[in-house]
DNA sequence: TGAATACGTCTTAGATGCAAGATAGATGCA
DNA sequence: TGCATCTATCTTGCATCTAAGACGTATTCA
């Protein structure tokens, strides 16, 4: 990996694990004084890991007090996944009106679900994982706009920390996963817009929203 | 105002104006020792207020050599205003499934352009802005997602430091802002996605992309 | 002349010092 | 006892210091 990592940058990475993870939980009150006894690095790397982080919103700092890990908003997941929704659904629009980039796009999809398909009967969660990430932001990039790939990743990342870790150990709900995913490359490759839509909200209601009521 | 104003707020505030108002240039090397000579404060304040800007993506910095202003790419445009109608265009969608909702926000959209037109006519470019500003985010934000919105606030800091400072002096071109808003909030009113889409297409072209030509 | 290298300067990464704001618990008073 | 206040402690905001990396330039050597 070609990777600087300074101080500060493994403050940040740590910390930011934490809160995706649920290490730290929501509404937690952190101080800058536990990460540099934990970490045994001085107050600046982990001030300054700390000011990304507020930077990128998983942080609120109050002056004086700490630093307040942002709880997660009742609201939050269903926007979240809204926003997904509307920017996967813009890629499949925009990959749709190319015939070849369709079949290319559905031929990688179709690759990388193999590959899903190999972690989970390797049972290497992390790799599973991955891929799934990997399968979704293939297709958002796939339509060339960077900076929608950009806020895409974001919103991933904010999904990862209110979605349960056991859904990704669950043997059934992986299988499920790989599935759709073999679907959905499927439409891609027919081009059907509408289709995708209907699937992917399904797809990921299914992930992230095990108990989806309204 | 009810602003705390640290110090490194205040750097912060000041060098991303410079950014978006171009007095800085893209592409342009600057370091922490100017900021702490133009500003009097020290090195952390400035330090802090770089690291923030580099989360935003303002600024990359560069180990012992200074921080780079990252150069807007050329595809940067089209893909901003691209996102920025990906996003608005589903607020409208989202609005158009409520008439009662379609109808306030057509009165408010309205009521902001009248403002509009009164900035307009007063030259008062500052609240010109500010309130073509208020007024797409007041359609972004009466859809209800509070996270698209705050992408749509981000998309919108883009774009400004790449739309010409004459686009908000040329009279002409603020009569044909207003002109477009007030179409648009009758648009609303009529709950007609199609239309709202092509002529905000047209507006965000006319506004922020003269030399449009593909 | 031309390439390698040594050196001086500029700039930041990280450590530490200091002072002030915020809070919790102790203390004093009615 | 109940309430206000005082104080010790914790935590951060900002300043400053040290050291090391990155470059440009001058110097040396062939």
């Amino acid at each position: 990996m070609s990777k600087p990592m300074s101080a500060s940058d493994q403050v940040y990475r740590h910390v930011r694990e934490l809160i995706l993870d649920g290490g730290i939980g929501p509404g937690e009150l952190i101080t800058e004084g536990q990460f540099v006894e934990a970490t045994g690095l001085s107050r600046t790397p982990v001030r300054e890991a700390f000011l990304r982080l507020e930077a990128e919103g998983w942080l609120k700092l109050y002056p004086k007090r700490g630093a307040l890990v942002v709880p997660v908003q009742p609201e939050e997941k269903e926007q979240v996944l809204e926003a997904r929704q509307l920017i996967e659904t813009h890629a499949m629009t925009t990959i749709a009106a190319n015939a070849d980039a369709a079949e290319a796009l559905s031929r990688r999809l179709l690759q990388i679900t193999e590959r899903t398909r190999e972690a989970m009967e390797a049972d290497d969660i992390e790799a599973f994982t991955t891929l799934d990430a990997e399968f979704h932001l293939a297709l958002v990039q796939s339509s060339g706009n960077d900076i929608l790939s950009d806020i895409y990743r974001g919103l991933r990342d904010r999904l990862r920390r209110m979605t349960t870790r056991s859904v990704w150990h669950d043997k059934t709900r992986m299988e499920v996963i790989v599935k759709d995913h073999g679907d959905l490359a499927e439409i891609v490759a027919r081009r059907d817009v509408e289709a995708f839509s209907s699937r992917l909200m399904e797809h990921m209601r299914a992930t992230h929203d095990r108990a989806h009521s309204r």
